[in-house]
RNA sequence: GUGAGAAUAGCUCAGCUGGUAGAGCACAGGAUUGUGGUUCCUGGGGCCGCGGGUUCGAAUCCCGUUUCUCACCCCA
């Protein structure tokens, strides 16, 4: 029986892994000297979870949810994105009555039945943050630092971090009114997608690829000159925070995040030099609305993702490499036959209360065992020969110094810690 | 969902207009019976993605299928 893994899904080992471990580590670091607390959601939630919030004309909840019925037939959706499940969490356990906001990180996998291509998996990872419960612009800004600090701690230095702001429900609308009017006017430059798009939902025309469209909308009204006083205020603050925190950004006029729930301030991580198309690394926004949405308060909330994939496969194009923290020395124990084993297991148990310590659990011969410790970095090379064996000893060799010495195992092992440790 | 290309050893790939399956790296053994980046010798490994067709004969040509890659779409 031959079977690989389903399409757009991988197994994740090895070199790959450390970045993501990495990846992981760091961010968490973060998260937790900016105060946010992990939470674990569902992989899966019921349908509506995510066909309301997201919304019902998006392109995720129309063609891309992977959804099933149970054995009870309930709908169930496999979760395309972490935002949704956290919300549910957060009014569903009332975490709101607390001292507010109330601020949260995750990590998990997300679906979503698209087809795969780089950087773009069915079973993708993300990691984000959430904070529920503050309309501050204050808010606005800790989140663009934190994710504009993540990138920089795992090493990137030339990432475009794009902002603009979608308005509040009332002035976002009267102003598709005007945008919708400005197309209808020029509604033969536009595409025939765009000219759909143009009824359903007019602000995607702005994520439309095409020149053409692209040229169209040049002189169209910015949404962010009509603003409401009050969202004018808060992204004018929003942008001078985070210019006090030194963190560059562009206003990109036609950032408009896919999903529906989104109000005022949006934002994006890009990429020019990801060698894909699929260039955003990460991006959030306000959803001041959803969790009245979800039947709790009516609280504003902020949030952002990254997406780990792109992330880890930009970091290995660029080189960055996952700084090894390595605190402990690494030692290689070799036995030169297995009558040896139960005096090599007492050396190993030795060891690994010390440092990391593998041994060769097939005998070969030692040229080969050297040549295989070196090549993996080794620290330091422990022996059990004949010699070694016979009168209680064993042989530690520093693999950087090249020197070697016989250690008295019963009577000098603080000898040998004081060795393994530097001393 | 639309369009294009690819799939051969663990990895990277060669294999011409059909005629016995190849290299480098990696792995294993040896030169060197207990000592380090080099070198040399030897070896194990393959349903040539899967299924069908054409043919005396298919890794090679044709069709289908699966997966990957790229672009569109969309997004992280």
């Amino acid at each position: 029986m031959v079977l690989n893994s389903p399409r757009g899904t991988a197994d994740l080992y090895g070199k790959e892994l450390t970045y993501r471990n990495f990846i992981l580590e760091k961010s968490k670091k973060l998260f937790n000297r900016f105060c946010y607390d992990p939470i674990v959601t569902p992989a899966f939630e019921h349908t509506e979870v995510f066909s309301r919030s997201i919304g019902q004309a998006t392109d995720i909840v129309q063609k891309e949810m992977y959804t099933f019925y149970d054995k009870k037939q309930r709908s169930l959706t496999l979760r395309p994105e972490g935002t949704a499940g956290v919300v549910r969490a957060v009014v569903e356990n009332k975490l709101y009555a607390q001292n507010l906001p109330i601020k949260l990180f995750y990590a998990g996998n997300m679906f979503r039945y698209e087809r795969p291509q780089k950087g773009r998996m069915r079973e993708f990872f993300q990691l984000g943050a959430e904070a529920i419960g503050s309309a501050n612009p204050l808010m606005d800004a800790e989140m663009i630092w934190l994710i504009s600090d993540l990138f920089s701690s795992l090493g990137f230095k030339d990432l475009v971090l794009l902002i603009n702001s979608m308005g509040c429900t009332l002035c976002r609308k009267s102003y598709t009114q005007k945008f919708q009017e400005f197309l209808h006017h020029h509604q033969e430059k536009l595409c025939p997608e765009c000219r759909h798009r143009l009824d359903t939902n007019p602000l995607r025309v702005f994520d439309c690829k095409r020149q053409s469209c692209r040229h169209a909308i040049e002189d169209s009204p910015k949404i962010s000159q009509h603003l409401c006083s009050s969202c004018r205020d808060h992204f004018e603050k929003v942008r001078r925070y985070i210019k006090i925190l030194g963190i560059n950004c562009q206003i990109d006029h036609s950032l408009v995040r896919g999903f529906d729930y989104y109000s005022r301030t949006v934002f994006e991580v890009v990429s020019t030099a990801l060698d894909s198309a699929q260039n955003a690394l990460g991006g959030g926004g306000r959803y001041d609305d959803l969790v009245k949405q979800f039947g709790g308060p009516d609280l504003p909330a902020i949030g952002f993702a990254i997406g780990l994939d792109r992330t880890s496969l930009l970091m290995q194009q660029l080189g960055i490499k996952p700084s090894a923290s390595r605190e402990l020395k690494s030692l290689y124990l070799i036995s030169m036959d297995q009558q040896y084993s139960e005096y090599l297991l007492e050396l190993l148990q030795f060891f690994r209360k010390e440092c990391i310590c593998d041994t060769n659990f097939n005998i070969k011969n030692i040229s080969k065992e050297l040549k295989w410790a070196q090549k993996h970095h080794y620290d330091f090379v422990a022996i059990i020969g004949e010699e070694e064996f016979k009168n209680c000893r064993v042989s530690i060799k520093d693999m950087q110094k090249f020197k070697q010495h016989a250690f008295d195992w019963k009577n000098e092992k603080d000898t040998i810690l004081a060795l393994l440790r530097g001393n």
